[in-house]
DNA sequence: GCAAATTAATGATTTATTCAAG
DNA sequence: CTTGAATAAATCATTAATTTGC
């Protein structure tokens, strides 16, 4: 905590305590009347404003993120690096094409314009070639995705967010030593 | 996963990652050549067939409208969902009490159900009061949750609604380096 | 031991996206 | 197509850890 300048919050362990619990219960994008009451509570043990616990779930949360982000690719990139650049975060760079040439006039382009935008009548684009033909290194197994993992709907998932709020026996398990909250 | 059995594909962060940029610009439902190309391209991060791309999108587009719908319907119909639950277990805090009892009956709560979980236009929590309002040991003061009031809406750009796929045109420059101060 | 210097964490702001209503 | 609401991403800024030389 930050003793006598106030120029931001500095939360007492307790106040972090409790953040950090409701947090691994589940609760990340408290509301509004969520958040009021989380200070008033957390007021007993330290000077606090609604806008603290607001962006300590909001930081708290994006860093979750950040680190499992990071770890994932971490995992698993040791692919080759120019990692697709789409025009708009192009830098004025003529050296580097983001795309082989060979890409941008595949078949079925014109002069680098895609000519058949949505074929009508091929609503079932998969031609024959495609379903068995397979680009890629065969040698190696470049995938160690995780178990099951789909490439869809992994940002903004709505998971319920009906918790406890206010737990009526004291947390902070005895029994556990949990690991130091580190962050 | 899938390295050693060819069942399925597993795409790879990159390839999530840039389908998932190529969708969220606007690619719903790639053409034949489009997908050739986008294959021919995340081939370059692992194993990967024609298929694989079709399916992703399909399957993407799809959960898209099913996450679309459920949010809607779940907005319509549990507005007033119960918020505290009092029967989970909870680890007994040696240290201190986290919240005492008489939070769950605060005012915007009934029976310990709180009445007005997050209501239409308030999950904004930056309110004028917040960015005053200062709990503390002497005072206890409990606002209303009004409407927000913040000028943080920017300039709203226009984005491309059917985008190319890959820079097919090599210009384009739009410079837009927002440069990175110092720190 | 102790501060100045440096680095890592994290609170607070700003900016960009997304979704849905008008 | 435009706009408001909500939020996530990116960034700025300050505090705490830590390193380092004395």
């Amino acid at each position: 905590m930050c003793p006598s300048s106030n120029r931001r919050w500095c939360p007492t362990p307790e106040q972090v305590m409790i953040l950090e619990e409701l947090y691994r219960r589940g609760l990340k994008t408290p509301s509004a009347a969520q958040i009021q009451r989380i200070t008033a509570h957390l007021a007993l043990y330290g000077k606090i404003q609604g806008k603290n616990v607001f962006y300590w779930f909001q930081n708290h949360k994006a860093r979750d993120r950040q680190k499992l982000k990071k770890k994932l690719l971490a995992n698993q990139l040791h692919q080759t690096q120019p990692l697709l650049y789409f025009h708009h975060h192009l830098p004025t760079s003529p050296y580097f094409q983001p795309f082989p040439q060979t890409l941008l006039h595949a078949q079925g382009t014109t002069n680098g314009v895609c000519d058949e935008e949505a074929p009508a009548g091929s609503l079932f684009p998969i031609q024959k070639e495609w379903l068995n033909g397979s680009y890629g290194r065969d040698s190696t197994m470049i995938m160690e995705v995780g178990p099951t993992m789909f490439p869809c709907c992994s940002t903004r998932n709505k998971p319920l967010q009906t918790l406890d709020l206010f737990p009526l026996t004291p947390p902070t398990a005895t029994t556990h030593d949990q690991s130091s909250s580190t962050s």
